[in-house]
DNA sequence: AAAACGGGGGC
DNA sequence: GCCCCAGTTTT
């Protein structure tokens, strides 16, 4: 199948690898990533954990005492309110654990199906397809699904694409639509999978 | 369906 | 000065 073989060039030339695991801090980390770029949400996501290491003790914080540290991932004032009830709701309802299902992540404050799956896939090593833009413009581009909405996409991807690469077609994508197959302008000259491309707008 | 949330960096 | 960024919730 030559998807397969796209997706696993798109994996192999933008590789994009998760050092942290631990699930609160990936849970933590994705929220602040939300509409940030991956540079601001370190430094939001360091100062952040440097203070407070633990939902035990991030549970125990005001609005007001995170805002400074958050800061530079921007809409700070919903994080930190969202990121406060989060720790609340995993210390009092999963006693300090983060849940492992998409339905309960699903039900936390601030917690969309991006957010969700990225965590499923990063810290709990499940099949997990997060349609952000980018996987959702260039799978469009790609010719491999024809949608309008990224939940739409999420689906049709799942049925064209073998599990075992749900999770890392995620970021290396992200990767690939920041570097190359970008929203305007794309770089197709040096593109590594322009030869498998069906979209007309290429150069 | 559209608005709101937001600092930081690119242009 | 204007626009975008691993989105989600509210109107």
């Amino acid at each position: 199948m030559e998807i397969e073989k796209v997706a696993k060039l798109i994996i192999k030339n933008f590789p994009r690898d998760h050092k942290e695991k631990d699930p609160f801090k990936v849970l933590i980390t994705t929220v602040l990533s939300q509409r940030s770029k991956d540079e601001n949400t370190e430094i939001a996501a360091e100062n952040l954990f440097n203070k407070y290491k633990t939902p035990f003790e991030l549970s125990k914080a005001k609005e007001k005492d995170i805002y400074e540290l958050i800061k530079p991932a921007g809409l700070y004032r919903q994080k930190a309110k969202r990121i406060i009830e989060i720790s609340k709701i995993i210390v009092e309802k999963y006693s300090g654990i983060v849940p492992d299902s998409l339905e309960e992540l699903l039900k936390l404050p601030g917690v969309g199906r991006k957010t969700a799956n990225i965590v499923l896939y990063v810290s709990f090593s499940k099949p997990a397809l997060a349609v952000d833009t980018h996987v959702h413009r260039i799978s469009n581009r790609l010719g491999w699904v024809n949608t309008k909405t990224p939940e739409e996409t999420e689906f049709k991807l799942m049925e064209i694409l073998p599990k075992n690469l749900w999770g890392p077609i995620n970021g290396s994508m992200v990767e690939f639509g920041k570097k190359v197959c970008k929203p305007v302008s794309p770089n197709c000259k040096i593109c590594p999978i322009s030869k498998y491309c069906k979209w007309e707008g290429k150069r």
